[in-house]
DNA sequence: TCAATTGCGTTATGCTATAACGTGTGCGAT
DNA sequence: ATCGCACACGTTATAGCATAACGCAATTGA
């Protein structure tokens, strides 16, 4: 499961979200890339889905955003359950883990015999800067 | 916070989420609301709006989709963070509770001095009847 | 009475995501 | 070598989710 060499079009939609101070959407991407020869949707979505599958990328469900992972190298999927805390003033995203509650969680799935494939966390609020 | 009498188009889409046995999406509930005089999303959207506001139905952010909250009469938001299982078979829901699991999210953020506002977890996978 | 608030209805629009089709390329098996 | 397969890619069209902006009606309280 981890990354592979990227194609064309995943190594420019990661590389855009790489330089990226915060989340993007899959069309504000696509607008980066306009210039890269991108023009639909799909060029987007079929890149950040290898990219997310290879761990590289995550997807913040309550923002309908994308953001390059935070540990550059290693392979995310074996951190455990990731955490976001996004910033609704900002937009900057800060990316953590606690096996704690990964512990916590999976112990409740356990005990209900549920199969977990995908746990998402996510915390918005405001950043230390912007509560201010 | 808690909740009001509802009106009459809140108290037609919280009947609909609460009779239906899983999330139904804002259309879903649309389509079903139609012989009621419904006929534009916006109706649902302000109903959910304060529903959410109310403490009376969850949003499903990982699913856009939306459910009444599993602890009728009670005021759900003084449970702490509420997190859900949702079966990606069966499209059941099981909400829980687990205030260790907010307690170490807590701690984290106020370690980082981010102030949370709404906080999401979502674990999809598969329940004990679809994993078998 | 008047102003402010709230709910409601409608039309239009914008944002997010995928279906369905076809093309080209690389590569292993026969 | 060439056939078949898997995969990435490009394009058009469409589906699905959510809100903007307008106006009207009822309620309330100064």
């Amino acid at each position: 499961m981890s990354a592979p060499a990227l194609t064309k079009n995943q190594a420019l939609v990661f590389d855009v979200l790489e330089k990226a101070d915060g989340p993007l959407s899959a069309y504000t991407i696509l607008d980066k890339l306009r210039d890269h020869g991108f023009r639909a949707p799909l060029q987007v979505y079929r890149a950040l889905e290898k990219l997310l599958e290879y761990g590289v990328v995550h997807r913040l469900e309550s923002i309908n955003s994308f953001v390059a992972c935070a540990h550059p190298g290693e392979n995310c999927h074996s951190h455990g359950i990731v955490a976001f805390a996004i910033c609704e003033s900002c937009g900057q995203v800060m990316e953590f883990h606690d096996h704690e509650v990964d512990h916590r969680l999976m112990d409740w799935t356990k005990g209900k015999k549920f199969k977990a494939e995908k746990t998402t966390i996510e915390i918005r609020g405001l950043c230390e800067a912007c509560a201010a």
